[in-house]
DNA sequence: ATAATTCTTGACTATTCAGTACAAAAGTAT
DNA sequence: ATACTTTTGTACTGAATAGTCAAGAATTAT
């Protein structure tokens, strides 16, 4: 590779970048603030990443797409992936105040993009989706092997967990403890049998 | 009452600015967008409202205060008052492209300000709590009256309407159209028996 | 009438914003 | 070495932003 190298590591930059914009949201956070999370100069923010949004995609992409992955690998090496999903959605109750305020940054996305910013809103649709099938492929899957009992149409049970998702985004701000969350998500589980 | 008259309705520009305020959000709509569909000019705008931020308080609180209220005179009035209920989650299938786009104006002022604005964000939190008031009361009287027949605790059904209501703000984006929501919305319902 | 009060008009301001320009630095290829 | 390429640092820019100001208009009170 030719020319002057790289002296801040993209990945790096780019988790700070996602970081903020979660914790802010899209307009909210300034080019000044992401420049100084990310520990790099003016102009390498621009020559690397263009412009504001395109880091913005960029960084959400990244985030995302790596943790989708991770969690279809926990789901493909547990005996049990059906009691993986039930456990990602209780241990919504467990987190801290600070992360429960953060919700989720695709809802957030939506929540404040859709009609402002296409781009930015579909984009994050596209990820709540990949969220969606990856339950509906478990769903099937399960009811398969029996884990699960209900003969409920494995799509629209997908889609009521994608909905319990992004209902949580929005309730856990409202009610951020343990105690009022835990029973919650134990009803909306019930459906899961 | 002393002093010039103004020569604006201020309902009617609290309304236009609740619509704006609804579609875009909070940060992303200007002042300037503000004062053209309210029909005023700068200095009546600082002059009656203050500042953008007192501005939104007023406007969200009056059309909040009155749909909640045109809500619990609806269910008072009925004599199926569940299936008010119902038919109102139901209805949210129904609606025009544009209108799932706006979503909640709460939902959406929570996603895009906790943690960057505590006041406006507890402000919308505020009025779903009120929203998830009228479901336990009415879930309450309709369990005594028989018209509900689960015995489930009724603070804890509210909360699931008030989840199912808070997922469906974001999921209407991702799947406006009717079919696609209709089985959901029907499936969340089922607990309501 | 005129004093007191409130509202309107619209030009103005200071700040913040995303993005640009460009020269210097730090590498690689030959 | 030196030509070539890419990244860095920083000053700059123009547009947009929320909010201010002051003079005048429209009303009521006395």
């Amino acid at each position: 590779m030719i020319g002057r190298p790289k002296i801040f590591d993209e990945k790096t930059a780019l988790a700070s970048a996602n970081e903020l914009f979660w914790k802010k949201g899209y307009e909210a956070t300034s080019t000044e603030e992401l420049i100084k999370v990310m520990k790099i100069q003016r102009g390498s923010f621009y020559h690397s990443f263009k412009s504001k949004k395109e880091l913005f995609i960029k960084a959400v992409n990244t985030h995302e797409t790596r943790v989708l992955q991770e969690f279809r690998d926990k789901l493909s090496e547990s005996e049990t992936p059906m009691q993986v999903i039930r456990d990602m959605f209780l241990s919504i109750a467990d987190c801290t105040p600070e992360r429960q305020e953060k919700g989720c940054i695709l809802g957030n996305t939506i929540a404040e993009l859709a009609g402002i910013d296409d781009e930015l809103a579909e984009n994050a649709k596209t990820h709540l989706k990949t969220l969606e099938d990856i339950f509906f492929i478990q769903i099937k899957k399960s009811q398969e092997t029996k884990e699960l009992k209900t003969t409920q149409n494995p799509a629209l049970l997908a889609k009521h967990l994608l909905n319990l998702w992004n209902g949580l985004n929005i309730t856990r701000r409202i009610y951020p403890k343990k105690e009022d969350l835990q029973d919650l998500i134990q009803l909306q589980l019930e459906i899961l049998k």
